[in-house]
DNA sequence: TGTACATCAGTGAACGCGCGTTCACTGATGTAC
DNA sequence: TGTACATCAGTGAACGCGCGTTCACTGATGTAC
């Protein structure tokens, strides 16, 4: 195959697409080779130098093309929310769908969390403090937990965003408990948020 | 070395504590070899088999040394609580402290329950399994939370120990900010079960 | 409209290396008689 | 108390293998004139 054909798609796409197969079932991310993935894309292990640099390169690759889309999509989800629990489930229902939209990704990003590679467990540390961010200042914007102070609610949103890494995982894991996973995400939420009012509100 | 030295320890001990070593810094346990762990022991590759049928049964080794100790500890601290603040306080005390003495061991376990070995991952998931089972038996026994039905009190006793989970590892990597760390710990675990009993104690 | 040239994704052969594993061997310790 | 033997932790050489990486090359597409 060395004609561009038309139907082929573009080389780094089908590496990118490989590396997320080789990670759809129990595989890591950082235990692929470099020649396994070109490999499973049909091309040649020297191809794989045309794209990236090395196999970090493609692992921050794949959490930058979504992590931006995620984002801004659950800002939006927030902003039009009425009350807490409203906002909860409105925000993990959405965020499950989009899970289940990039599963692959998903289970690379959350692995990968305290995997192998110093690079990727950086930058998807960096993408779960973003998200607590994110979530406070909404929270505090929409004032969904009145009289909650700054450090009560960052706290908070980490334990939140920490938590959902993990169901996550169970989500993607066992599909056929995915309607309860989701109800516990939101459980949890609503638990928690009540727990820091009743404990941290100023009246 | 061909003599039993009796200065030098047991082989066995050695290949462990090498693995322990390795580990120490940002490696991962499913990422060492065989080879590897045994040059760092300061003995021939082929010694390992003599201990160990492959990586996984060292891995294994490692988690069931430890993790037997840490659950009968936790259970008696627990026993003797009074009430669930001061139930939290102890047991996150008690636990951290364990955790300072064997950081290593902890630092593979909570990296390796995503890691690539499912043999390590079945056995740490079992055992974080049993520690939010002894968690909630000993909270019933104990009386700490009156009216929390069973299945809430099995959801909460679950994201305590995924939640801790993820501190331990915060409490390894920053020395510094242990002190706020275990605060942040005991802070959880008490926002949380006030949350739950808010909206699910039976009057 | 043609032509010359740069660019760029791809190929295939070759490299040196560290890996897990097997083999036959050694020598100290424990045990039966 | 001595002796023969089994056991067991250790050694060192050798194997085949897949890996990441480099090299020189190809041929299609895009672009300048």
């Amino acid at each position: 195959m060395k004609r561009r054909a038309p139907e082929a798609v573009n080389g780094k796409q089908r590496l990118v697409q490989a590396a997320l197969h080789l990670c759809a079932g129990e595989r890591s991310f950082s235990s692929l080779g470099l020649r396994e993935i070109a490999r499973e894309a049909g091309l040649n292990p020297n191809t794989f130098y045309r794209h990236f640099r090395d196999l970090d390169d493609l692992g921050l690759a794949i959490i930058a093309e979504i992590t931006d889309d995620l984002r801004a999509a659950l800002r939006e989800i927030r902003r039009g929310a009425t009350d807490a629990t409203d906002a909860a489930r409105r925000t993990v229902d959405y965020y499950f769908e989009f899970v289940r939209r990039h599963p692959q990704a998903f289970v690379i990003g959350s692995r990968e969390l305290h995997g192998d590679s110093a690079a990727m467990r950086r930058a998807l540390r960096q993408v779960l403090a973003d998200q607590a961010a994110d979530m406070a200042q909404d929270i505090r914007v929409a004032g969904l937990a009145p009289g909650l102070d700054d450090a009560t609610l960052a706290d908070v949103t980490r334990m939140i965003v920490y938590q959902m890494h993990w169901l996550t995982l169970e989500y993607l894991e066992h599909p056929k408990r995915r309607t309860a996973i989701a109800e516990h995400a939101v459980r949890f939420i609503v638990m928690l948020t009540a727990g820091a009012l009743a404990l941290h509100a100023t009246p």
